[in-house]
DNA sequence: CCGCATCCTTTAGGATACTG
DNA sequence: CAGTATCCTAAAGGATGCGG
């Protein structure tokens, strides 16, 4: 999802545009962290114990990527041990909300085949 | 987007899953096809000239992934030269459906930041 | 004209081990 | 605890050329 060339005519303009989105949401980790921190702030190692296939190294590629497009807020406080929080920004529950109208349209068109 | 170990609670159900859609969406050209071919079925030559940056062989490795998730129907002419022609499945215009979806989020969300 | 064969590059993602 | 660092594999996608 990220290659240029195309047109798009969202809000009825056609511009020529890179066919990003702005948010990276198609990626394979990316709908399973909005989904842990729904409910609220999330630490790192809850993030994993939720999400035990993910190893550190991605989550927390995902966790920066999430964090440069503004979906999720990151806080580290300065303890020993460390301890560091992530949480949706406004931004990221819209994005949560783009997927949960994924998840109504897959219910509504996906059970009968 | 193939990959196996999760769980998925569409339709209330709580089922190991293997976290895929039974439809290919989220590669670089099916959504394009899918719009290429909303207005009615085109031939393979039609749908390069609308798509000028995708090779045919890309092209038709995702008309064939397209036609195996029967979302697009093929339609060979023996004639020469040959002719062949693509058209939307009933079930292809439901995930155009969820494209749809997704621009009009779009329009909504991403407009003003 | 349609599209396959071949070869190649890029990138996402994983395994494992290690640090402040 | 919260990550890096390194290395590795698989898969998507592109370039080019050929064939029915």
């Amino acid at each position: 999802m990220r290659t240029a060339g195309f047109r798009n005519d969202i809000g009825g303009e056609q511009v020529e545009c890179t066919h990003d989105l702005p948010y990276r949401i198609g990626d394979k980790w990316t709908a399973h962290v909005l989904r842990a921190l729904q409910d609220g702030r999330r630490r790192f190692t809850q993030l994993r114990a939720e999400m035990p296939w993910v190893t550190p190294k991605v989550l927390a590629e995902t966790l920066r990527a999430m964090e440069r497009d503004g979906t999720v807020s990151r806080e580290a406080f300065v303890e020993n041990p460390p301890r560091v929080e992530y949480e949706l920004t406004a931004r990221g529950r819209k994005v949560l909300g783009l997927l949960d109208l994924c998840c109504d349209w897959a219910r509504e068109n996906l059970v009968e085949t």
